[in-house]
This record gives C-alpha cells, structure tokens and sequence, in this order.
DNA sequence: CTAAAGTTTGACACTGGTGTCAATGTCAAG
DNA sequence: CTTGACATTGACACCAGTGTCAAACTTTAG
C-alpha cells in the first residue's frame, strides 16, 4: 500500500506520516520508482505514533517507546541500564498524563449525567472501537 | 499567596501561571499593589491545568472542560445542549488518549520487567503520591 | 496519447506552549 | 535610604507539530 492509503485509513495525513518517518518513528520501503511503501503492520504503527503524538508526548520520546517495544517483541531481552532508566522516568510522566486525563474524564462524565445528557455518553462510547 | 511560591509549590513557572491566566484557565485576585493573590485551591488548579496541558489538550478545551467541573461543583446541573454536545466530543478524545497511554504504559511495564529492571518499576511507584 | 490522480522533495508559514530578557514597581531587611 | 528579592507588563524568540504550495515524476484511466 502506498502513503495515500495509509493515510485514509489512519486518518493521519501524508505530511504527518512523512514528518514521523523523518523523526526516525517509521520506515517505509521504497518502490522501485521511489514511492513508499506500507504493509498492515504500519497501519497499526502510524496510529499508534499519532495516538502518542496527540496525547502529549513528544516524537523524541514516542521513538525510545516504541523502539522498546519492537525490542520486547523480539527475543531480545537485552537493554541496556542507561536505556532502562529513561523509561523508568518516562514511565512516571506517563502514569501521570494517564491520570489526569483520567479524572477529566470521570468528572465530564458525571457532568454529563448530572445534566441529564447521559444520552450522549452512551453515543461516545461506541466510536471506542476506531480507537487505538 | 503570591505566585511565586505558587509556582515552586506546584513546579510551574510563573510564566506559565501568568499565561494560563491570560488564557482564562485561571483567575486571580490583586492585592492594592497590583501582585497576583492566590489561595490554596489554586494550588491544585494550576496543577491540574498543567497536567491536561502536558497530557495535550489544548488550553482551549481545558477550559471548557474545567468550566465544567465548576459548574458541577455548585448547584448548577443545567448545560446548555451545545456546551454538552462539545464536552460528549472531548470525552471520546481524552478516552483515545487514555488508551494509547495505556497501552503504553504496559509495553513500558513488561519491558522492564522482561528486562530484570523491576527494580524501577517500584521507584517509578512510590513518587505516585506527588501526582495531581 | 493525454488528462487526472497520486507521489516525491523542499520550502515557507503558522500556532501553541515556553523560555528569557528588559524596564519598571513594591516591599522587607539592613 | 539603599539593596535585593520578587512582581508587573510586554516583547522577542524558539521549538515542535502541522498545513500548504510548488515543481517534477509516475501511474492509471479514458
């Protein structure tokens, strides 16, 4: 698949997908006449990287994530201590975040419910499944 | 209480304090001086607001969705259907954002713990009282 | 063959969140 | 009274994430 339709079906423009690929967040191979190109796999990648974008945490650090999971994929249970250590902190920010959001999140919903729009917590609920 | 001790109590700068002010994510009292005056609840506002900012939502919708908890605070459940429209929107937002921390978080976890770094997991635990 | 749609790279530009500096004012301590 | 610490406003500047546009090439459809 080419970046056109990669992008329709993250919904993440060209742009982005080429910025996250300069930002060393993706790889692409090229076709012979210089087009890039995707398999499934990035499709799940590029969300992903734009879910993390989008939350707040920086391209820099998205790619130390990520690279470690593609590391933990593997049996390669190696990493070194430094390695380890900057993602014990990352670890911290992202509880953090993970909270914050949290509350923001139960407390619109009891507003919602308090102000007799639960109607509309049930529609948000269903789009949960284009999340990822 | 002036902002600077409310900006080393909450570990934001005063620059920001003052632009979250100018943004409308914060109101403050003058003293007869012109200071910016604040009180303990703000302590926690501020906190909270830099945790959203941090987690990506952008100032703007910050304060829609803090103006909410306010309005949920007082005996004042009514919303008009537009404001509840917006709020059922961003709530679908903060839950992706939710997810994709998440699941990060995880990754992050099982890394570490794949990796015989448990150890900082439990020191990554303990400063979870210092989050807001 | 030609036109339309998609791709490539590269550049310019904007926005939002921050840092930093400057000039001025206030206040508490020596 | 002077000094130093802290405030005020306002400006300039930076970075990261994005949008957008241009010029050139490829592929597909007609």
């Amino acid at each position: 698949m080419r970046i056109g339709e990669l992008a329709t079906r993250t919904g993440v423009t060209t742009r982005l997908i080429r910025y996250y690929e300069q930002q060393d967040l993706l790889e692409a191979d090229r076709a012979a006449n210089g087009y890039r190109t995707y398999t499934e796999a990035h499709v799940e990648r590029v969300s992903r990287v734009a879910g993390l974008v989008q939350a707040g945490i920086p391209t820099r650090l998205v790619k130390i994530l990520l690279d470690a999971e593609d590391a933990a994929e593997r049996e390669d249970p190696t990493c070194p201590r430094e390695v380890a250590q900057q993602l014990a902190t990352e670890l911290v920010g992202v509880q953090a975040r993970i909270d914050c959001l949290t509350r923001s999140r139960d407390s619109i919903r009891r507003f919602l419910t308090a102000t007799q729009h639960e109607v509309l917590l049930r529609e948000a609920q269903e789009p949960a499944t284009a999340v990822v």
